[in-house]
RNA sequence: GGGCCGUUAGCUCAGCUGGCAGAGCAGCAGACUCUUAAUCUGCGGGUCGCAGGUUCGAUGCCUGCACGGCUCACCA
């Protein structure tokens, strides 16, 4: 049926697919906002129709742009009686534009007088319904495009999403901070646990992996000189796929030389209160009925007192790994534990209670410091205690946004955590780090103390706009082939 | 990967104990020059996710598969 009245304005000479532009003078909140300026002034509005509540005669319709909606009203006299019967074959999905004068109705509805109606794009496919609109969760993420028309939510979202990221970019180029492109393609996927995916270089003929992260390149960078870097971009993870994990993600990796992970906890907690007052006006904003503060100062404990506080034991008191093996046995713990009972030191047991007992208790914005040197292969020991490290993650309603360190910067302690994790990648761990010995040269060639932080910008955008789940901060989550 | 749930018209959903496939919106034809989920009259619309099985008869029961959602495990 709209192929028949395609193929018939085609054959008057209409077609609208032969248009090429359009000059749009206004947006719909535009006119909404500021009536009394536009009120009995001429404006040229474009957008896709969608409804038509035809009165004879006369008809109203709502036209929605970008911003949001505006009515239409199109009458014989205004349009001649050709062109309004013309009017009158579009269908609801069609992008048209409409020329006309701003009034009020009788009910008091900002609309737009149409004195001159044109066909931009015929929709060939009716949208979906009007009232209960498109709720299937498969169809709304494979055609994301049919839920920003029907899902005026979903837009402001993403939305919001653009304006947390150009937050944060803002706020580190005000910090002179300089934006790097690092490699997605690379021989070694390395700087963090996790499986990466794979390809082929046709040209090279040569095994590729994707990124699973850029800090070994961003500290290339600090090396050389850059003093402040950061590469904000996708990361891929070949791992499951949950409301919290897509394939392909986005993250943001900054350095700075001469910090430390002190200044880093000051630079998380600017961006993220920073990101919250310019996407969401506010500090405090609401994620899934619970109210979340992310205005400085949040919330600091080291790794060993969070277990202590939330009913674990005290690690403090452990002194060997032998001693923390029986711990780990007395409190059930090794169903947790990612590694045999016996190839686990006390840095791997004091993770795995932190994961049973704090982690999900931590719903304020905290910052939890001082992890196990063990799982932490690239960061710089506690001064008088080599077993842990100065690094921080921070956690918001008991899930991690940011992890940061003091950089390792000690060519040869780097050299030795590589061949560590070389060997647990022996044992059967696929997730250990890659060993990257060029980064291990570009160290020797002298790194200055440097701080840096990862942050996973998806998670953050899912706490400033109450996204419950990954795939609603994502346009195209990854999914299967429908067949 | 395990468990639970879902898949019926373009969309949102009903469909009883196994007995001719339903509604609203959308669409089509008509009426109406201030409607806004417009209203009124009439009409058309289906591979009941796919493949088997049981049965006189399957949208419904059984098995397998596909896709999706939630959840547990793993990971970030």
């Amino acid at each position: 049926m709209r192929r028949e009245k395609l193929a018939r304005l085609q054959a008057e000479g209409k077609d609208p697919f032969a248009v090429v532009t359009y000059k749009q003078t206004e947006h719909s909140t535009q006119i909404k906002e500021a009536f009394e300026t536009y009120e009995g002034k001429d404006v040229s509005i474009a957008g896709r129709m969608m409804s038509f509540r035809d009165i004879g005669k006369a008809s109203f319709s709502d036209l929605q742009d970008r911003d949001g909606r505006i009515q239409v009203y199109a009458n014989a006299d205004h349009l001649g009686l050709e062109d309004y019967a013309r009017f009158k074959t579009y269908d609801m999905g069609d992008i048209i534009g409409v020329e006309g004068k701003v009034f009020k109705t009788r009910r008091g509805e900002i609309s737009v007088e149409a004195r001159k109606i044109t066909l931009l794009a015929k929709a060939l496919e009716p949208l979906p319904e009007k009232f209960h609109g498109l709720k299937d969760p498969e169809t709304r993420y494979r055609r994301r495009y049919l839920d920003l028309v029907m899902n005026r939510e979903v837009m402001d979202t993403f939305r919001k999403r653009t304006k947390i990221i150009s937050s944060i970019r803002d706020y580190l180029d005000e910090r002179e901070y300089i934006e790097v492109e690092t490699p997605v393609l690379s021989t070694i996927a390395s700087g963090a646990a996790a499986r990466p995916f794979t390809t082929k270089s046709n040209a090279l003929n040569l095994h590729l992996h994707l990124r699973i992260a850029t800090e070994l390149y961003l500290k290339r960078c600090i090396v050389g000189g850059m003093e402040r870097v950061y590469d904000m971009g996708k990361n891929f993870r070949n791992e499951g796929i949950d409301i919290r994990h897509n394939p392909e993600f986005t993250m943001i990796e900054l350095y700075q030389a001469y910090a430390d992970y002190h200044d880093m906890m000051e630079l998380c907690e600017n961006l993220l209160s920073n990101a919250a007052m310019k996407a969401c006006g506010a500090t405090k904003v609401s994620y899934q009925g619970t109210e979340l503060e992310f205005a400085a100062p949040w919330r600091r404990l080291t790794m060993i007192d969070a277990v202590k506080t939330y009913g674990g034991p005290d690690f403090s008191a452990v002194k060997t790994d032998e001693e923390a093996r029986e711990l780990a046995t007395k409190l059930g713990l090794t169903e947790d534990l990612k590694k045999k009972l016996k190839d686990c030191t006390k840095g791997d047991i004091l993770n795995a209670a932190f994961e049973k007992f704090a982690e999900k208790n931590l719903i304020q914005p905290t910052f939890i410091m001082d992890y196990p040197t063990d799982i932490s292969p690239l960061t710089k020991q506690k001064p008088g205690d080599p077993t842990m490290t100065e690094r921080f993650e921070a956690f918001v309603y008991g899930r991690e946004i940011a992890n940061a360190y003091s950089e390792l910067n000690d060519p040869i302690v780097q050299l030795d955590r590589f061949t560590q994790q070389a060997k647990e990648r022996e044992l059967g761990d696929d997730e250990a780090y890659m060993f990257d010995e060029d980064f291990v040269s570009s160290l020797e060639v002298g790194m200055p103390p440097t701080g840096g932080m990862g942050i996973g910008i998806d998670r953050i955008v899912m706490f400033l706009t109450d996204a419950y789940s990954i795939r609603d901060v994502i346009l195209f989550p990854t999914m299967k082939p429908q067949e």
